[in-house]
DNA sequence: AAACATAATGGAACCGGTTCCACTTTTATG
DNA sequence: CATAAAAGTGGAACCGGTTCCATTATGTTT
């Protein structure tokens, strides 16, 4: 366990100021002799010097960390999202600190706190919808917040990225239909999400389009987390008139429901016809192959990480900038024309 | 876009010095009167102050956050150990800094760069296998560095928690064997990787404990990125004498097999017995439900954060820790008996 | 009440970088 | 060749915390 140098230590094996190290180390800062350049670069590689972060970011924190707090990283679609972000910032020279909030309003205001104290340049997060003080604070201090996949309408001086959930449920929904279903269901996200109330009217809307009757009772939610989405289905299978098609648009219970399903020996999409938000490679591999709704994960963590970072590099534009990047319907064989009830 | 007071602004706003500000948020740093206690607190709310991180570990870099290197997180495997690592750390107090290498040396070289500039007092990673002068180094320089998963065996000084490669793949190879199949096929990761050849050596005791003969033409390597397996999977069912069963042992590969599987025609099990080395949800919703090697992967979270954190926490045992989990076989359906040649 | 231990506080150095500014040495210009 | 401008370098303050040590206030012991 060695102690390891620090630019003074370079300064003096190299016979030069700690003044001079600093500009080699940070070219453009000033001007430095081609041949004392060489000699720094030189002492620095043989004694192994690496210049710390912490020393650095005390002047004036650059903007070298994003925060990426989301739910859950056991779900793919934030798995996917996180690993998206982590590129997208790595080919920026930038770090992420990953942090995860289970949905819980506590555990997330904690997680703020720390990102508060590491004075990050920016948060991109998928927020539980609490904690607003300490959102408005973040800003506040400058910090680019930017929420993603969801949002918080209680603050809309932020930037957010989601997909266009309004248009893609409906048109999932309009599929449906197209198809002759009449008793449509959808299960979806906690109507107290933003995610979960565009949805649900998408959906609501394509049924007035279609000029169908519009059931309550075909509408369910379920939270984020836990196997409620089994539940869902459960009762609606359990429904005097049960519905002979089905949009599960809560990316998170999707194999809960896929799973009571199977358990209850539901035959897709012979009995019911099922579209899901969901874009893993295994929705290919079911049988029968899933029709889906995908979401351009790629798309959102770009924009997300270029809002982060927008402020950092200068463009402090004025007004909250909302993305909404467009999800494909891709069909595949879990949509078929409704059985004739006998 | 407020600028952030400072503990001399706390303390110049509670009438002390700045030295008991610190006092107050280091219990046990020193004593403190009850009265003043409080005072400083009020002023630290009604402040909104945050101690700064990075000026904080320019002192003694406590140990605060963990490095944690994966090959991709979109991989699911990954993805569930990022999630259990991710909230083990924090249940500690400690933050996690996310990167990825893509299975690139390149990659990984630049992601270990920062990691050392960071000083992060810990590591824990996947590794490609290369600069092994890095990771020695970052060894030298006190910072605790576990491999999860795989190891290089050229650095046999690093602490390792993998699961037991040899006995997940002996078991499954052995179950198959016990159903009366005689031409096992596995595809496992690159013989390059630890993972790979220790599965493939498992997977050889099985066949010698079975007495059954061995063809290397039955063993495909697959690379952990891109579509590999696919090609594994074609080449075996080209084979003059294909394989009537098949243990698919590298995660990474799993859906690209399946995929070839479902286009190609083959029935499971009636055609082919599969197990599959992977244990996500969806596995159980496939057509027939997938008889899998389940991974502990909260086990190997928890390990590899508390190895990650042990010099930190002064137990600096002199010699390397390996944990070895056993990984559990879960029968379902996609393994039956060979048929009958016609 | 004197003597001494203990609690509470403040001053200042320090961590490892960055940066301003002054100073010296080259190089360019008239 | 004198002189101005530019290049190269070093000294020292500074960023925002922590910590050592000296000093003063309070409390205990005989």
């Amino acid at each position: 366990m060695q102690k390891q140098p620090t630019i003074r230590d370079v300064a003096a094996a190299a016979g030069v100021s700690v003044a001079v190290v600093s500009r080699v180390l940070n070219p453009g800062s000033g001007p430095v002799a081609e041949a004392t350049r060489n000699r720094v670069n030189e002492v620095m590689a043989t004694l192994g010097y690496h210049p710390r972060t912490a020393a650095r970011e005390l002047k004036h924190g650059p903007p070298t960390t994003l925060g990426l707090l989301l739910a859950d990283v056991s779900n793919p679609f934030f798995a996917r999202l996180a690993d998206q972000v982590v590129q997208e910032a790595h080919s920026r020279g930038i770090q992420v600190l990953l942090m995860t909030t289970q949905e819980d309003d506590q555990l997330e205001s904690e997680r703020l706190s720390t990102l508060i104290e590491r004075r990050v340049s920016g948060i991109i997060a998928t927020p539980t919808g609490n904690n607003l003080e300490i959102w408005k604070k973040l800003q506040d201090m400058g910090t680019d917040v930017v929420f993603v996949d969801r949002s918080i309408p209680a603050l809309p001086a932020v930037d957010v990225v989601t997909i266009n959930n309004i248009e893609s449920a409906r048109s999932a929904t309009a599929l449906l239909a197209a198809h002759g279903h009449r008793r449509i269901a959808i299960i979806s996200g906690p109507a107290t999400s933003t995610t979960g109330r565009d949805r649900i009217a998408g959906y609501r809307e394509a049924l007035e389009s279609a000029g169908l009757e519009q059931d309550d009772l075909l509408i369910r939610s379920a939270a984020f987390r836990g196997a409620a989405g089994g539940d869902a289905m459960t009762a609606l299978l359990n429904l005097a008139d049960p519905p002979t098609a089905l949009v599960v648009a809560n990316t998170a219970q999707v194999t809960a429901v896929l799973r009571r399903l199977a358990h209850a020996g539901v035959s897709i999409p012979d009995e019911l016809s099922v579209i899901v938000f969901e874009d893993s490679p295994w929705t290919e591999l079911m049988t029968p192959p899933l029709t889906i709704v995908r979401q351009p994960i790629d798309l959102l963590a770009r924009h997300s990480v270029q809002l982060a970072l927008s402020r950092a590099s200068g463009k402090s534009s004025g007004k909250p900038t909302v993305v909404r990047v467009d999800a494909e319907l891709i069909e595949r064989s879990s949509v078929a024309r409704p059985r004739v009830r006998t």
